[in-house]
DNA sequence: TTGCTCCTCACGTCACGTGAGGTGGC
DNA sequence: TTGCTCCTCACGTCACGTGAGGTGGC
């Protein structure tokens, strides 16, 4: 019999260890000496540890391993606990690889540019979106200003302050298409709203729906919106640098709206729905 | 300004992440309300979010971030962390790479044995130790052991007890010649022993040293020790699965020391240097 | 007035590492 | 007797999630 030191020793443990996995039940010793209350290993036991410590090696929990070294677990049930940590394995190496692509792509961002970029892109998901609007040609972004500015006199009347969202713009044009914007401006709303508000020039805005994004690539910018465009082409190098690809019509969301004395205080959240292209396929299977 | 349940909605975050982002000091809300205490944010720190919320994608700590996004940090020591995270991912893509193979592996076994193997392979570090033995030719594993046997009569008398450490057998000959070994047994010591003494048969333990070695592949086993063969083949198939390879002389360390009445009883740990095989190289660079 | 939102504690997470303070064993 | 080893608390880790219990705002 080995007493906690030199037991652990020969496992390479630390004493902790082992007296943690005798408090939680996983790994007891043989025998507890009654007055000192010394733990007592026996050498059979080392291969019971050592069992414990490849389970875990493989990434398995010590709640998980539990029922596997008492025996408690079936041929088939261990399988295909094995089996289900190997997919795990396979996204998580996936999602490891990704971190490690984006990286690269940010030191050659600073090696190229000298700097950081100014603003960062986040991948959210957004819900399906009730939105009051208006689709028209212009022929200048900032034609869809005078739209908005038509559309904060008239709106305040009609519905009410709770129920109004963001201003959204919505290009359904390509986006280097600078002279011939094909937009859809409007307010995202929420509950009960009319769905057909004339505006003075005998076009109406009427409700729709923005489609619900699972994966929205954005990018929040501050400053004067005629300027935006720059932040595009930053969206545009990440994605491909993460290997996603456009997958539908791009949106702009005012959080802050332009006003015409601040306008460089304009907040907008540029969204770009993406998907991941065809896996580089790290793993097979 | 946006109250915190709204803010949160924008930035898909939770109200909890923004307080606790808030109490470590990371980011703060543009404006406390003094009477009731209510978090206010503006649209204009959304970025400074974002930028915590992509560094922390990069698997920065909120440690890390910290001086990031509060301008502390040159572009070079920017760089340089990054540059070093990217090998720490890279390392832990190489671990998790072998997690997955080792998996695999686990599960074909099961297939093909409709059985988990009764004995885990653990890898250690073993440090240099003084070896007092003999080195022979034995005719069968068993000859062994009659030496074993006299080491026993023997060494009490040379050798203080707490001096004493485990019996040890290196096999100096190739695995598959069983009928012609080449063996060298005695027992590891520390402190202070003799360096020559005399067995009854006109050979002599001598004093030398068992090299360290850093990864050392080992199995525990218990049993008659005359039928451990069995786990070598064992050590093999695991070996060549985990993209290892054997890079020096095995051992086999007793624990539980042969007795005649029990021989069953007896517990061994078998070492095998190994080292990893030119790595698949997962990744470039 | 009633929901709704916000606030501040405070515990739980996972697998131990790391002392603090005290006792057994040779 | 003096080190050495062992014992049992108990806090700390990391980035929040999840209540509990209470209050502000429209």
């Amino acid at each position: 019999m080995f007493r906690i030191g030199e037991f652990s020793k020969i496992a390479q443990v630390s004493g902790r260890l082992l007296r943690y996995y005798d408090q939680i039940g996983l790994f007891k010793p043989e025998h507890i000496d009654k007055a000192s209350g010394y733990r007592l290993y026996s050498a059979r036991q080392l291969p019971d540890l050592n069992r414990i410590l490849a389970l875990k090696e493989l990434g398995l929990t010590l709640e998980q391993i539990a029922p596997l070294v008492k025996g408690a677990v079936s041929q088939d049930e261990l399988r295909a606990m094995l089996t289900l940590k190997k997919s795990q394995i396979a996204q998580s190496l996936q999602e490891e690889y990704n971190r490690f692509q984006y990286i690269e792509s940010r030191i050659q961002q600073i090696d190229q540019e000298g700097a950081m970029a100014d603003y960062d892109i986040v991948i959210k998901s957004v819900p399906a979106q009730p939105f009051l609007s208006l689709r028209k040609i212009c022929y200048s972004a900032e034609a869809s200003f005078f739209l908005l500015e038509e559309m904060r006199r008239i709106l305040p009347g009609r519905v009410s302050k709770e129920a109004l969202g963001y201003f959204t713009v919505v290009v359904h044009s390509g986006w280097f298409e600078l002279d011939n914007l094909d937009l859809e401006a409007g307010f995202t709303v929420s509950g009960n709203v009319s769905d057909n508000i004339p505006l003075s020039d005998g076009q109406a805005l009427t409700l729709g729906e923005l489609p619900a994004v699972e994966t929205m690539a954005t990018v929040a910018r501050v400053g004067n919106p005629v300027h935006g465009f720059g932040s595009y082409s930053m969206l545009g190098t990440w994605i491909e640098a993460n290997g996603y690809r456009f997958s539908g019509l791009g949106r702009e969301v005012f959080l802050e709206l332009p006003h015409p004395d601040r306008l460089d205080d304009t907040v907008a959240e540029i969204q770009f729905p993406v998907e991941k292209r065809a896996a580089q396929n790290l793993l097979p299977t």
